[in-house]
DNA sequence: TGCATAATTGCGACCGATTTCCCGTCGAAA
DNA sequence: TTTCGACGGGAAATCGGTCGCAATTATGCA
């Protein structure tokens, strides 16, 4: 068997750190772990990874020596080689709304199944976005969820660099893209039929910000289907997702329509849950009694007593999970086509709506 | 000047997908950037780094062959050599809570700052926490912000391996560990003060889990000041943070008393809001009237005017500066001695209390 | 027992940077 | 015009792994 390293460059000095029994107080490596066991680097390697062929013999041996050293293998060494970090970037805006916890938390648990780990970027600002795409390039990342927007330059960069895009509920207009995303048009649609089915006929809108994808489908969609509805000029306030917002965008359309709507449908669960409150406490009005307020999302506060929100519920553990699918498949096979995954969101029957 | 990397391995194939007039669709290298500015590899990297001496007409020559083909510096490298990978680890836990994902929010921002990015590791069980801490030292991280709980032994590898970790908000019993915390025992002997002091007497607390450091200082603090005030005997049911075990607290409090206390205590916010909705929708009892209800955190929510909660909030901004901080510190200087951070929680008088 | 074949395992190139060492060049002082 | 120091920038070692190739050893079968 093989004896030592003695072909090692012998240029290379002990670290200090390193003690006479040979483990050392910092990391160790696998030539340390190779000396210790008698056996060549490479034979370490090879123990390291599942499906290599090494002896029973061999693999106790150096199993034993790494374990003594508290061996762990480079990370950084092994991704340089393999060209693969097994790092996924998460893009994310707000990590403050209710929402997007409860992505990122099923991202990272979907992730963990495919062995790879999340590397997040919480963009505070648009403008910050550019700063950080660098860093997502510079960290050799296998791939990228994008729950940001994204300019098609951007989006350009991550192409010919090879690395897959995943948009999560969001997409370029007109640009192939790979996306997951809950059917927000459709929902809405449901959602204002059955509004109009209980007999709702005056509506009120408080939507969402204008560069939010989602917000803007969830708008389409309620005034599309309320315009097959007969129901035109119909008022919509903005509203920029928060709680506040919520409770602004209440008074705003009372003061647009001199009284309360029938029905308020709000772009979020947050902002509902705002006007909710703005009903019941600053114009003392009975909700769903005399008003009915719905949102979407299907976050977790929605189902508190307090609110048991009408709402459509999108699901994110299945879309987590075709986001991570898509994304692993893209990473295996640069050249699986665009493709959009559209599922589609469950109408919760909650208690702010009088649904009929 | 030097005109051609004639030296460069003969060996090493061009890649196909390197084009004729030198742009690759792929990525590229500094070598690549090199050999189209008509300089050496070196002299590339000393263009990427700050500090290091360059004349102009170099710099200028690089940097647009840089441009030109979209290079960017490879990281991994980069920290393979420098041995520092620009990483934190941040270990936490339920991410679906309302307070964590601030705090992870703050995390991002201020390792930001400081050129740091964030590996996220989202441990679903305690179980699971091994394997991701292997992950963690695979990746070569050079630092741990750990909102878990950790053994000593888990400890005890990254002492070993010099990878600074800060606890946040939970530390080891007897063991010097850096962290920073919120003052959870002050805190809530404040709390108790003031409830106390506007005559409550009958008070019931809704516990955190066992295994919640943070929740067993709010559960001491408080049953230590009652004690001084000379209330013993207060009944303590057990709850696990969110909004069910608040709903359910109550009603075991109710039961064990056999009616209703007048204050309670939960051990955070999102339980306080479950309280107070149990209150209010299964006992028919007003809030703050008949029952005052108070919390801990200070999350978003609990300023919305369905629940206007008295709490303590915690400065989640500056801990996690703080936090960072302290990393950052012993990142650059493994030999500071361990240090604890405790920051002050304010009272927030919301309207959930009757506060005198 | 002998030879063909299969299973191990060592060697060395390579991934893409950083950094030290050292030499050539150029400007300024004499 | 000659000398010396500062500065610029190239060569090469290095970080810690992976993997193709080839050599060596083990095993199978007649």
């Amino acid at each position: 068997m093989y004896v030592a390293m003695a072909n090692r460059k012998l240029t290379k000095p002990a670290p200090e750190s390193r003690t006479p029994d040979g483990v050392t107080e910092s990391r160790a490596t696998s030539y340390d772990v190779a000396m210790r066991a008698g056996v060549s680097q490479s034979a370490v390697s090879r123990c390291f990874k599942p499906g290599a062929s090494a002896s029973n013999k061999m693999r106790v041996r150096v199993m034993r020596a790494a374990r003594e050293l508290g061996y762990t293998p480079n990370a950084l060494a092994r991704s340089l080689i393999t060209r693969r970090s097994n790092l996924i970037a998460v893009l994310i805006s707000s990590l403050t709304s209710l929402y997007y916890p409860e992505v990122l938390s099923e991202l990272a648990a979907q992730a963990s199944k495919h062995g790879m780990r999340i590397l997040l970027f919480a963009v505070a600002h648009e403008s910050d976005i550019d700063n950080e795409l660098d860093q997502v390039l510079q960290h050799q990342v296998d791939g990228v969820v994008a729950a940001v927007r994204l300019s098609t330059a951007q989006l350009d960069t991550f192409e010919r660099r090879r690395v897959p895009v995943i948009f999560f509920n969001r997409f370029l207009r007109d640009t192939p893209v790979n996306a997951v995303c809950c059917d927000q048009f459709d929902g809405a649609r449901t959602m204002v039929t059955r509004l109009h089915a209980a007999g709702h006929r005056r509506f009120g809108i408080i939507a969402g910000p204008e560069d939010s994808v989602v917000g803007q489908e969830r708008l389409r969609g309620s005034l599309e289907r309320l315009g097959e509805l007969g129901i035109r000029e119909v008022p919509v306030v903005p509203g920029n997702y928060d709680y506040d917002s919520g409770v602004s965008g209440l008074h705003a359309l009372q003061i647009r329509l001199r009284k309360l709507p029938q029905a308020v449908i709000c772009a979020n669960d947050v902002m509902a849950i705002g006007c909710i409150d703005a009903a019941r406490f600053d114009f003392n009005v009975d909700v769903p009694g005399e008003l009915s307020v719905v949102g979407f999302d299907g976050v977790g506060p929605s189902t508190w007593s307090s609110f048991k929100l009408t709402t459509v519920r999108q699901p994110v553990q299945r879309m987590a999970q075709a986001t991570i699918a898509m994304l692993m498949d893209r990473v295996e096979n640069w050249n699986l086509p665009p493709e959009k995954r559209v599922l589609t969101g469950l109408l919760i029957e909650g208690a702010s709506a009088r649904l009929g």
